[in-house]
DNA sequence: CAGTGAGCGAGCTTCCGCTTGACTT
């Protein structure tokens, strides 16, 4: 709140973060006003409803670019950002100058033009840049400002653009010709393509096998130590990298020997009684170098293969940190530190380890299309305060530990490392022994990057080998052939792919968690523990863009943007013949669009034919299917949602098409009831069911089959205990009242006196506290349930702080309660957070009722668009009765009743 | 709350980047 006899002030200085501005407004003081756009603060209208109505008649307004006027762009202020523009607004009367400080790239260039242009400032404006919060980097920066370029402004728009019309003519046509709702963009579409062609190799890999030894040996002093077979009568011996992952074959043209079972066990046999000596020791020595400190996309890959947190995850993390002023911004794609966090990690390795540890080192940023508005991912401040000095716990002190570490290393000495090679010599072939001593670690004291291979040795290890020279004589221990098998290439994983598209410069720090978010919302990938697996229907996209689009999914896109944008923004050339020559013209993707919806068979894009698979899958409305001719006869069947295409081969594809033709098959007879029990699938998952749906409209009885159940194997007696329940577990010894295990909506449950307990979600067992038993609906027993119904939330009511009084409307309570966020006014279903500054006390029932209809307002609108998607089937029948003249009043009462049906 | 693989209708879906709300279990 501005008081109102506020003193004229300086001036208005906007930045893009709410944190960054307490910050800098802190530097400043008075005489200035610190504000944050949020963001940016006007874009194209997201969808049909924020079109202005004027413009919803040009054939131009679903792109929100007037396509046949230059481009032009139709800014609107999006809902949640008019707030803030008119505080701005507002602020601005009482200020003698604006200062735009928004990030210094195209993207804060942008955003600080469109608040110009929104807030048609009458005082003068200035446009001031600095790449380090300090209180001197700031007042410099104060003291020399600069105009907004317009052509790095020019360049932002062009980026925007075209995005847009990439996105929005290229999704209509997969509507069209292979399901609605899906999408194509720049960096999605590219993305998915990255999944889909690993997918590919993974489904025309062939395994290969080989086998080799592996002996245990000792020296005189009896050390032991294992060294490999590596030549046999002078050959190399075949490893995985010699096969040819198309074949499962030895590549041609490579001279190794391929040992078989049978061979190793006969080289085994007369190995093991042969004298082994060593021919000769390798010294190697070599340095490390510590990896540059965080940006974005090396924190989200570091989180996510040593803490195991996804990139989103490690976004929120990540910014409590910032908020709190314990890191500096977190969305960056520069590896420069500032010099007040060199002096600080220089202070603090000298206080910690000494001075031979330390090393100043300066990195250079080398990703593609980087734009460096930032530094560095550090620890904030002059201290290199450790995450127990700031007092953290949870994620938030493991994320920011890994961020000190990562910071510290990187001024911090080489590693040197020294690795011993020593080559052993028994009958006719040559085993190796590798070793690893750390001569001086160096920054490894601190902090080593992950591996994406989690079998992969940690770096900083040792792994010494026995004192050994020359001609010394050896004792086989043990011998051991091993079998291989060679491996078919790795699915991605976030941070693998995270990676590749940095590496490409795909993408920017602030969208790679949402990327990520994009494609498994839109169906195109679904997570298997931390791989991306992508689906038939990204693969059936990915080949239509391909075959009609290939140079706009093509990796090196982007980069050619960037090389139009750079020229755009120093000036070199213009938006406009770049714009038209993607949009316009026989060759533009207008056209191309075009002409391609008319050739594009929609039976054919959504068919699949994939190699070694003798039906075909086809992606259908329901999800992928098989379909196959036989006797020229089509038959289908259904494939589980979230199966791997490359796990799709002949035999499951026969068993599948198999288990379709005979129907549901009985799992066996209830004994009582004399009815079968069928094992089926529904949308919900897999279900037991009691008997055959019958004609008089009587549902047979029916029960979900827990997670922790394999349908495939699921037993009669499990079966029949399922139907049964819900069941009694027994008496209260409280209350004396019953306590029942059940299957509802939302899984199984144990219930006492309507209080629910509930089991894990994702195993939907339940291991007690004490880690002594896990049990399932089926199993659990008295003591787990009270343990279970302790730990659930109470759902009896709260106290209520206060209770204002009745609503006229409707006589309902209107009160106020203590929330998480603070106190609120409470009117039925509807909360109202009280505004910061008021005192419970002076709330009143007059104040607190717009407060109640604002809030019933945005709900209203929220609630709406959900329960569309439940009603979609009816949604006929509600048409024609939207004609009716009492059209509104039945739009409210059913919007009324879906939002009660989708809260219980 | 429990399968299926086909089509009029009205109007909508969809992009990439920049940021923090909201949530009251």
């Amino acid at each position: 709140m501005v008081p109102l006899a506020a003193k004229r002030k300086k001036g208005l200085v906007i930045v893009e973060s709410p944190a960054k501005a307490k910050k800098i407004g802190g530097y400043l003081g008075d005489d200035y006003i610190v504000r944050a756009s949020v963001g940016h603060v006007r874009d194209l209208p997201a969808k049909a409803a924020d079109i202005p109505a004027k413009f919803k008649k040009e054939p131009w307004s679903n792109l929100g670019v007037n396509v046949d006027e230059q481009f032009a762009p139709l800014y609107v202020v999006s809902p949640e950002k008019k707030k803030v523009v008119k505080e701005l607004k507002d602020l601005l009367k009482n200020v003698e100058e604006l200062i735009i400080a928004t990030d210094e790239d195209r993207e804060g260039e942008s955003i600080g033009w469109h608040i110009t242009e929104l807030l048609d400032a009458k005082v003068p404006i200035k446009r001031m840049v600095f790449s380090e919060i300090t209180k001197k980097a700031i007042q410099e920066a104060l003291e020399n400002p600069r105009e907004i370029d317009m052509d790095l402004v020019q360049a932002q728009e062009t980026r925007r653009v075209l995005d847009r019309l990439y996105g929005y003519t290229l999704s209509p046509l997969l509507w069209k010709k292979i399901r609605p709702k899906l999408s194509a963009g720049r960096v999605q579409s590219v993305a998915v393509r990255v999944l889909v062609e690993r997918e590919l190799e993974r489904l025309v890999f062939k395994s290969g096998t080989y086998w080799d030894l592996k002996a245990e040996l000792d020296t005189e002093s009896k050390a032991r130590f294992s060294a490999q077979l590596v030549t046999v009568k002078g050959k190399k011996v075949a490893t995985g990298k010699d096969f040819d992952e198309h074949t499962g074959k030895i590549k041609e043209g490579t001279d190794v020997v391929l040992l078989s079972e049978e061979q190793a066990r006969a080289l085994q046999e007369k190995l093991t009684s042969t004298d082994w000596s060593v021919t000769s020791i390798e010294h190697r020595n070599q340095n490390r170098k510590p990896a540059p400190p965080f940006t974005t996309s090396t924190l989200q890959q570091e989180a996510n293969r040593k803490l195991n947190m996804s990139a989103r995850q490690a976004m929120q993390t990540a910014q409590r940190l910032y908020e709190n002023g314990q890191i500096t911004y977190m969305r960056t794609d520069s590896v420069t530190l500032s010099q007040e966090a060199l002096d600080a990690a220089h202070a603090r390795i000298k206080a910690d380890y000494g001075d031979n540890y330390l090393v100043s080192r300066q990195y250079t940023g080398k990703t593609k299309n980087a734009q460096e508005a930032h530094e560095a991912i550090r620890p904030a401040g002059t201290e290199m305060k450790s995450a127990s000095e700031l007092g953290l716990s949870g994620g938030e002190a493991r994320l920011y530990d890994m961020i000190w570490k990562r910071t510290m290393a990187s001024q911090m000495a080489e590693a040197r490392l020294r690795f011993d090679t020593v080559t052993i010599k028994a009958d006719e072939t040559e085993f190796r022994a590798t070793g690893r001593h750390v001569e001086f670690p160096g920054f490894f004291k601190v902090y080593v990057e992950g591996s994406d291979d989690p079998e992969a040795q940690n770096e900083e290890e040792d792994s010494n080998l026995p004192e050994l020279k020359e001609n010394d004589k050896l004792g086989c221990a043990d011998l051991e052939a091993i079998g291989h098998e060679t491996k078919p290439p790795a699915r991605y994983t976030e941070a693998t792919l995270v990676r590749k598209l940095e590496a490409e410069g795909i993408g920017r720090p602030s969208t790679y968690a949402s990327i990520i978010s994009t494609i498994q919302d839109r169906g195109y990938v679904n997570k298997s523990g931390s791989q991306l697996v992508p689906t038939f229907t990204a693969m059936a996209v990915t080949r239509l863009l391909e075959d009609y689009f290939p140079n706009l999914v093509d990796l090196q896109f982007t980069a050619q943007m960037e090389q139009s944008l750079d020229d755009i923004s120093m000036g070199q050339a213009e938006r406009l013949p770049y714009l038209e020559k993607f949009y316009s013209g026989k060759e533009g993707i207008n056209e191309q669009v075009k002409s391609h919806e008319e050739e594009i068979d929609p039976r054919k894009a959504c068919t699949l034919k994939l190699e070694g698979l003798d039906a075909d899958v086809r992606v259908g409305r329901y999800g992928p299917y098989l379909e196959r001719q036989e006797n020229g006869e089509r038959v289908t069947a259904g494939l589980p949602p979230d199966i791997a295409p490359a796990d799709v081969d002949n035999a499951t594809a026969e068993k599948l098409i198999e288990e379709k033709k005979k129907g549901p098959q009985a799992l066996g007879m209830h004994p009582e009831e004399g009815l079968p029990i069928y094992v089926k699938r529904g949308p919900f998952g897999p279900y037991v069911q009691l008997g055959e749906q019958t004609d008089d409209g009587e549902k047979p009885k029916r029960a979900s089959i827990p997670l922790n159940y394999d349908p495939d194997s699921l037993e009669l007696e499990t079966a029949m205990q399922l139907l049964t329940l819900p069941r009694r577990i027994g008496l209260h010894p409280v209350d004396g009242k019953v306590v029942n295990a059940g299957l509802g909506r939302f899984g199984p449950y144990v219930l006492h006196a309507k209080k629910y307990g509930n089991f894990d979600k994702k195993t939907h067992t339940y291991t007690t506290d004490d880690g002594s038993k896990t049990v399932d609906v089926l199993t659990v027993d008295m003591d787990t349930a009270l343990e279970m119904l302790a730990k659930s939330k109470s759902r009896g009511k709260a106290e209520p702080l206060k209770v204002l009084g009745e609503h006229p409307e409707d006589g309902q309570p209107v009160e106020i309660y203590e929330g998480k966020y603070g106190p609120y006014v409470k009117h039925g279903k509807i909360n109202a957070t009280v505004p910061k500054e008021m005192e419970i006390n002076d709330v009143s029932l007059d104040a607190a009722i717009p407060w109640l209809e604002a809030k019933a307002a945005k709900k209203g609108v929220k609630k709406a668009a959900k329960a569309k998607k439940n009603t979609a089937k009816k949604s006929t029948k509600k048409k024609s009765a939207k004609k009716a003249p009492t059209k509104s009043v039945a739009a409210k009462k059913t919007s009324r009743k879906k939002s009660e049906s989708t809260k219980e």
